[in-house]
Order: structure tokens, then sequence, then C-alpha cells
DNA sequence: GTAGCGTCCCTAACGCTGTTAGAGGAGGGG
DNA sequence: CCCCTCCTCTAACAGCGTTAGGGACGCTAC
């Protein structure tokens, strides 16, 4: 069996969950792959570009988007497709940080038109379903991105553990007990990312009714 | 003069508002300071520790926080608070992604304690203040981080300019010319960003109301 | 049958990176 | 005068992305 480029990305991809983004290298994957590193060049321009297609394979699931059932609350429809695009990229190590600023491919385009055409037959105008698509996708990014980036620091980095001073940050203080609970876990992460959802959607709602 | 920490990180902003952050090296540094790569050492245990110190110093003024004025509303307030952190992660090359996970450090407690206590004066449980601080703080860093990977990556990378088929995707199609007229500048990136942000602000006044 | 050609992989090497080892000079205090 | 600490140096290591150039395989054409 001779290499194809799609073996490659699946490799890439599976380094990626081993090691992470800093310990994704050329050689390393080559070896993986029972290869010489300069070898990969004639599959994969770049390493740049072998990243694009990386991402690419890590939102393929994304592509394929229902629209909502008859009956079905729009905003709902529009809250679940945006978890499950969360969930992609927390699922996987460092994925959002390898997705974060690779615009749209045409794979995307379907989904896309989808999702402003609910946005748009829910009353929102043209212009302001698409930037909401956006923004939505800039909080998955930044809940995603943030969620991995305490996963690979626990916060026991700088040694603050020590706990707020009462006089100086009550709130803060107050606070502590109920985040020490169950704080850093992806269940307590998904809740923080649902919050933030959650206010969006319902002020979109609420744009919505203004009209 | 001999050489500081201080001055190292400062050189280190400037560095990276001129190469990125991929450019970002520590030999290249020390070529700036007019002193040999090691020494860097000497005051800095590292350069992820050396990114810490620079993303500190990218986010210091973030930490001056005066409550809102008596008579202010609180939602206009949290809104244009969350849009100064915006800009600041915008204005300089790179910084939100080097900003990204770096858990808040000592010094923003303060301006956390008066966002939550300004949160909850307006009647949020401290956990939904909380979280709210979270949530709005992972929008800033996903929109200012997909506005620095648009800007090194213009959109021409895939040679997609071509515009979207009218027959398959009549949304997308239609949304061409609005968009095209100022779309990738720093203006029409912030206007996202702000749209993005008046919705969860809505959504939250909307959550206190219901109260 | 053999010449040519495209495909796929190799070794060797370049210049770069973060980082460590270890030496040495400058200045102050006993 | 000696020692000690501060600060900087040179030399080097292993690893990185990437390029140059070559060689073996199999197909196609003459």
């Amino acid at each position: 069996m001779t290499l194809t480029r799609d073996a490659v990305v699946d490799a890439a991809v599976d380094l990626l969950g081993e090691v992470g983004l800093e310990g994704l290298s050329l050689r390393r994957l080559a070896r993986d792959l029972g290869v010489s590193a300069p070898t990969l060049y004639w599959h994969v321009a770049d390493k740049r570009t072998l990243l694009d297609h990386v991402a690419e394979r890590l939102l393929a699931d994304q592509w394929q988007v229902t629209p909502p059932a008859p009956g079905e609350d729009w905003a709902d429809w529009l809250r679940e497709r945006a978890v499950v695009q969360y969930r992609a990229l927390v699922a996987h190590r460092d994925a959002a940080r390898v997705v974060a600023g690779n615009r749209p491919t045409e794979a995307a385009l379907p989904a896309v038109e989808v999702v402003l055409g609910t946005l748009i037959d829910a009353g929102l105008s043209p212009v302001d379903a698409f930037s909401t698509v956006q923004a939505i996708g800039n909080l998955v990014i930044g809940s995603a991105i943030e969620y991995h980036a305490e996963r690979e620091r626990p916060p026991s980095d700088h040694g603050h553990q020590a706990p707020p001073d009462p006089e100086l940050y009550p709130h803060l203080a107050a606070l502590r007990p109920a985040l020490a609970a169950h704080t850093g876990t992806p269940d307590a992460h998904e809740a923080l990312f649902r919050h933030g959802l959650d206010l969006m959607i319902a002020g979109l709602r609420a744009s919505v009714a203004a009209r």
C-alpha cells in the first residue's frame, strides 16, 4: 500500500491528539508513518497546509446540517448546532488552535447556507444573520481554546492556589467553594460555554421579537 | 545601564509587534537588545514564561477598572469594558494568541472583583456573574484571535475568491456585495465583535429582568 | 525489448530554533 | 587581597522545517 495524502492527514490528526500542537513535527509524523521526513513533501506542500487539511478533517462532521424539523424552534436548533461544534473542537486536543484562522473552505458553504436560511426565515436581516453566525463561531473558538489552554497548564503554574483575601475580594472569596467543586472538568467547561451561548440566543430571541 | 527583566519584556513586546509570534525568537530578541541569546536566560526562566510576562504586559492597562458612575447603566458599562478589552487585544499583533490560556494573575483580581460586584448588584447570582465574566472573556479572545488570523492570511490563500454559485447558495450570493464592501477592515471586525457582544448583553438584560 | 517518463521514496544538508554547560570579567565587602 | 554575586559570554546539542538531488519501480510507446 503506498502512502496517500489522506493517510498523512489521518496520521497527523492522530499524532496531534497524542502530543499536541507543539509536539507535532514532520519528522515525528514521518516516523509514525514509517517514512522519511522529506517524503511528506511529496504528499503535502507545507506544514502550514498540512495543518489546513487537519483542520478540515477535524471539522468534517460539521458540514452535514439538516434544517430544523417543522415545528422545531429555530433558536433551540441553532443552539444545539453550536454545542455540537463546540464539542467537536473540545474533543480533540488542540483542535481549536489548529482550526482558528482557517477560512471556511468550500465544504462549509452548504452548512452556512442552511443556517443563514434558517435565521433569515426566523426574521433576521441577511447581514444580521451572517454576523450572528460569525459571532457564535467566535464564541465557540474562544471557549474551546481556553478549554485546551487550561487543560495543558494546570492552575498550579504560578502557585497562586492561595485563596483570595476575603477582605480585599469578598465576592471572589465567596465564590471559591462553589468553583473549586468542579472547575476544570469538561462538564464545567461545557456549562460555561452554554452559559455564554444561552445569553447570545436569548439576545437573539429578544432582537427578533422586537421587530 | 544593565539589562533588566522589564527591559527584556519590553523588547519582546516590541518585537512581537514587528514580526509576530512565529518570528519572535530568543536569538532575534537578544540581537535587538545587543546581547547574546543565552544571556536572556539570566533574566527569564524560559521562552514560555517570557511569553507569560508579555501577556501580562499587554493586559496591564486592563486592570484599572472604575465601577459604573452612579446612574450609569450597568450593562452599558459592562459592554464598554468588554470593548476596551477587545481593542487592547486587537491593537497589538498576535496579542490574543499570546494572552489566550494565561490564567488571570494576581493583578487581575481587583478588576474581576469590581465587575463581579457590579453584576451582583445588578441582580445576578454570584455564580452567574462569574460565568458571565468568563463567557465575555471567551468571546473577546475568540474574536481577537480570528481578527489576527484573518489579518495574517488574506482570503486569497485557497483561491476561492470565486463568488458562491447563486443557484446553490442564494443567501451567501446575496450577501456577497454587502460583505465585500468593507470586510476585513478593523472597523468591520469591531462591528462584528460588538454584534455578538450586544447579543450577550441583551440576553443578560433579559435574564435579569426575568427575576 | 528497450527507452522514456511519471511516481514515490531516499540521503545529505542548510539555517534556523530553544536550551544547557561552563568559563570569565566587573564590582563590592570582609 | 580574596572571595562572592552578578551578569555576560562562547561553544555546543538536539531538534525543527525545508531544499537539492538521486534512485528504484512500473507503465506506455516505439
